[in-house]
DNA sequence: AAGAGGCTATCTATCAATCAGTAGACAAGA
DNA sequence: TCTTGTCTACTGATTGATAGATAGCCTCTT
């Protein structure tokens, strides 16, 4: 049960791929088991549930969401703003995938509650990054409050940018969306 | 095969409530069957497949959707933009729901052409109506572009806003989303 | 009026496929 | 020998869907 081995991370790639797209009730461990070429019984030695192999997902997909971005206060954050948007982008553009816990946010009721818990855990660190850049720009002199606020609207923005964007003209839609948000 | 009648009506509500509280593939005939009071055979008679019945579900909705609006030229711009945020807002508040088409939206390459057909032109019929709106504000003097992306911006906000609320602090982050928005 | 036929809407019973999950054998390597 | 990781083989439950019986009701014909 060595979540770091070889085979549990293409497990998880496997898993991340189909809920970023389909969801999490859309997919199977034969879909996992057919893709990484072993079988179904082999996901369970790795994962012991569905729910199990949710929550990796989540986690590491969380963590390395949070690296790439680095610290709020590197850079200047009109420059962490530009990244983090682009973030977004990059998923939409390459791969056509949704944000992995947009897509458990949505599904949130039928969701088993460690998934739940680590999808919200997203959000809220999504959000302190965001207010801790908000913060820092000398151009907007934001209080506390307006900063979480601000916060809200774009991760909120970005989120149902990615569903509209997926259903109308893809990045095309996802850029009319968010040409602004730099002032 | 009348979806008029008492039963397929019932059969409907049943189902459009699972899809907008956990998703299209978190529901089976079963559900719906136990909640209508009749069996599973008899949701086939009146919808072949789950995903006629999915489609008729969409459609529904977004002819109610629609119709309760109103139409764009009714009243003044900023009331209709205040009803227009508050028929989300409502949805959230008394039965803390998605937007069906926020939900399907998400799901897309899970489901059904038709389905998936069905809720882009909800998407579509959206836009058209609040950009009607907002080239009716004598404040804003938008030109047409400028108000097809006003639109953009304000439905990717609440459908994004409807996850995060249900994920964080419900009605109070909502109303932190949309406070402004009326300028 | 009586009854035959057809339509509507439900039921029982069942299907093959798929689901997540388990038990236990087996092989390789330490 | 013990651990790690995979396999075969299986389970019981659930999935969407089908076949065919049945009962009530309406209409047309005799």
């Amino acid at each position: 049960m060595n979540n770091t081995s070889e085979t549990a991370t293409k497990i998880m790639d496997a898993a991340e791929g189909y809920i970023r797209t389909r969801g999490y009730n859309a997919f199977s461990f034969r879909d996992i088991a057919a893709d990484v070429g072993i079988k179904t019984a082999s996901i369970h030695y790795h994962f012991p549930t569905k729910g199990d192999l949710g929550a990796a997902v989540a986690e590491r997909y969380t963590e390395r969401f949070m690296t790439n971005l680095g610290p709020a206060g590197e850079g200047s954050a009109s420059q962490q703003l530009h990244r983090y948007v682009d973030a977004f982008r990059t998923a939409l553009a390459l791969e056509d995938k949704m944000c992995l816990c947009g897509m458990l946010g949505a599904e949130l009721s039928s969701l088993p509650e460690n998934v739940v818990q680590l999808s919200r855990a997203f959000f809220t660190k999504n959000l302190s990054w965001l207010t801790a850049v908000f913060l820092r720009d000398e151009k907007l002199r934001l209080t506390s409050i307006d900063a979480q606020r601000k916060s809200l609207k774009l991760l909120a923005l970005l989120e149902g940018g990615l569903i509209l964007s997926r259903n109308l003209e893809g990045v095309k839609t996802f850029d009319q969306l968010t040409e602004d948000i730099f002032e």
